[in-house]
DNA sequence: ACAAATGATACAAATATGGTATCATTATAC
DNA sequence: GTATAATGATACCATATTTGTATCATTTGT
């Protein structure tokens, strides 16, 4: 099980990259060649978090992608839903059904419990966190 | 993301039901009727828990699966790690070389932290904690 | 006009999940 | 000792998710 999945790891690197870069403006090319992230892969990443508000795009020569928030107001929970939808650790589905026990399912409790603990965990990190020198995450 | 997959899901209903009979030795036909779930998967799954010592077996007429394990000694991490394998949130694996900031990336130390939350807290679920009459999982 | 960049979108490979199918083996009842 | 009811072993398959690839259109700076 993972709580990151690889685009959301991408993502991450990417957005360390260009903070720590100033937040100028950085070509998908240079973090290629820099993160040693698939092009392709790495384009569609961009575009997704362009989408979402979280970059902002130029075209043409000299364009490429900038933060358009601070990294202090990134968290890694808004990055996770954006590549893994909500996070859920309690999908307890018989098929396409709800359990008849749902309501008072004492196991369903117990993981609910743990998965409010995990996303105010993951609510409690931004990109801010994770650009300390020591301790980065640059490639 | 599922903390429990649909086989760990059907191996706790399972030993739920044998452990709420008094342990008697139950046929993987009477699960399947009383628990719904498909036979196939359902004898795979009781299979594996027999292998891992969790339930011994009995051939032949009027033979079926017994817990080998009281209720209280069976935890759900180790349901989780027969069924999913070791519970691990940060696989943070670029293709196949691990991170070369594995070390001091800060990330993976924040993960790591609620990974053994998680951890501690499934260790700490009994299937003897699943028995009680409100909260049961008996379908 | 050309080149360098992103936008949009469709396709594909690899892996994990969830499930089937089949035949062999064992044990009980008669 | 044979029929039957059970598990053991094992191979196969369908679907969804993850992790990409490929292609062409559009925009922009020189």
């Amino acid at each position: 099980m993972k709580l990151i999945t690889r685009d959301t790891d991408y993502a991450i690197r990417a957005l360390c990259y260009i903070m720590k870069g100033g937040n100028k403006v950085v070509s998908s090319a240079e973090m290629v060649s820099k993160l040693h992230i698939p092009r392709p892969f790495l384009r569609k990443i961009l575009q997704v978090l362009n989408k979402k508000g979280v970059l902002s795009s130029t075209k043409g020569l000299g364009g490429g992608f900038k933060a358009s928030t601070p990294p202090d107001k990134i968290f890694l929970v808004d990055l996770i839903e954006i590549f893994q939808g909500p996070l859920r650790l309690n999908e307890c589905l018989l098929r396409n059904m709800l359990c008849p026990h749902k309501k008072n399912c004492c196991l369903k409790k117990k993981i609910d419990a743990i998965e409010r603990y995990v996303i105010s965990q993951v609510r409690s990190i931004r990109i801010a966190d994770l650009l300390q020198k020591k301790g980065g995450r640059h490639g």
